[in-house]
DNA sequence: ACGAGATATTTTAGGCTTAAAACATTGGCA
DNA sequence: TGCCAATGTTTTAAGCCTAAAATATCTCGT
């Protein structure tokens, strides 16, 4: 990248030779085996503790960080998905109990959420135990390993952002299906 | 790891203090905000690429790797889904012409699945895309970062599947609810 | 004040996912 | 031989998820 003359390294080679990406795709099967190991025992653990959905935790802990309570949008861009999503998943919170919606005054198009005292009370409960667990399934890493993966996927978030952006644009000549891209974005 | 004297390594520390493990809690959120990121990008592009769904491609690359097909079992054991899920799936991909399903002689219980010549050729063509679009987002990473990367989530790997095993048990007596352990497993 | 566009949410239609129970078949063993 | 436990798959009920269209409200420029 920065080397002056015929020197070429690992990542010039990767980059010139289309064909072999064989470690990146390695890679991602690999980033995808460990979240969904993680992700399925935490799945398997809220519901037998708790009788809760893995879906419901994380839109309560997105609310437990934020003091005000959060609009429908920011819900749906912090939990990344969809907008349309959030309808049902709120509404069946608000029927058990843990959460309350508020049409704010100043725009009424606007839907806050809040915790409720029980929602509150409920999630703090969960959260203990969810950290504990995280803990427990990652004990095999040592301290410096933490790091470095904090540090590598902090890289990786940013390089995946910077493509996923242009790339979808830069792709959008060669597909077939029309689509347009509608309001919500990540 | 500040105490001199007492030999404490990282592991000990995390079991010997249930409070602090918010390192390991980040991580995992951001290993989930990769994946996420990952994969919503490339759901995004094979729906407009090819109008085809993310699990859909999954199973058609199960298949292309195994060279006498899979039994719904093995498919729901290397893609990580419930047994039951398979069945609507493969029904899909079935009418859609892409695969095929042949009940064995030896053991009328199991079906075979293989991919159809329509679908190796469909398959094909997605999939030399696909590891373009990998590689796009995963430009960011040097060669050796990516290196970096597969060791350490072999680690990480290794310690989910280690704990995730024994911290269900283990944790089992805590459980309000009755729950049973069916036959599927991971 | 008014209409055009922008923004926030809901609806719709279709598909994916799980856990648990039900069904089908097999293989072993009394 | 006949039963029974194990194994492979499907069914069921409920919930999650997405993209696109529809609805509601707001903002802004004239």
């Amino acid at each position: 990248m920065e080397r002056p003359g015929a020197f070429i390294d690992a990542e010039t080679v990767a980059l010139e030779r289309p064909r072999d990406h064989k470690a990146e795709l390695r890679l991602w099967l690999r980033l995808l085996t460990c979240t969904t190991l993680v992700e399925d025992d935490i799945r398997a653990r809220l519901r037998s503790a708790f009788d809760v959905t893995l879906p419901r935790f994380d839109l309560m802990a997105q609310l437990h960080k934020a003091p005000g309570g959060l609009t429908l949008s920011q819900l749906s861009s912090r939990m990344m998905v969809s907008n349309g999503n959030l309808t049902a998943l709120v509404e069946r919170l608000a029927e058990a109990g843990q959460i309350e919606r508020r049409v704010t005054a100043a725009d009424r198009r606007v839907v806050n959420v809040t915790l409720t005292a029980a929602g509150e009370r409920a999630f703090a409960a969960m959260a203990a135990q969810h950290e504990g667990w995280i803990a427990e399934l990652f004990a095999g890493l040592g301290h410096g390993e933490v790091e470095q993966l904090m540090a590598l996927l902090g890289k990786l978030k940013g390089s995946v952002r910077a493509a996923a952006r242009s790339g979808a644009n830069s792709e959008a000549a060669v597909k077939p299906a029309v689509r347009h891209k509608t309001g919500h974005q990540r």
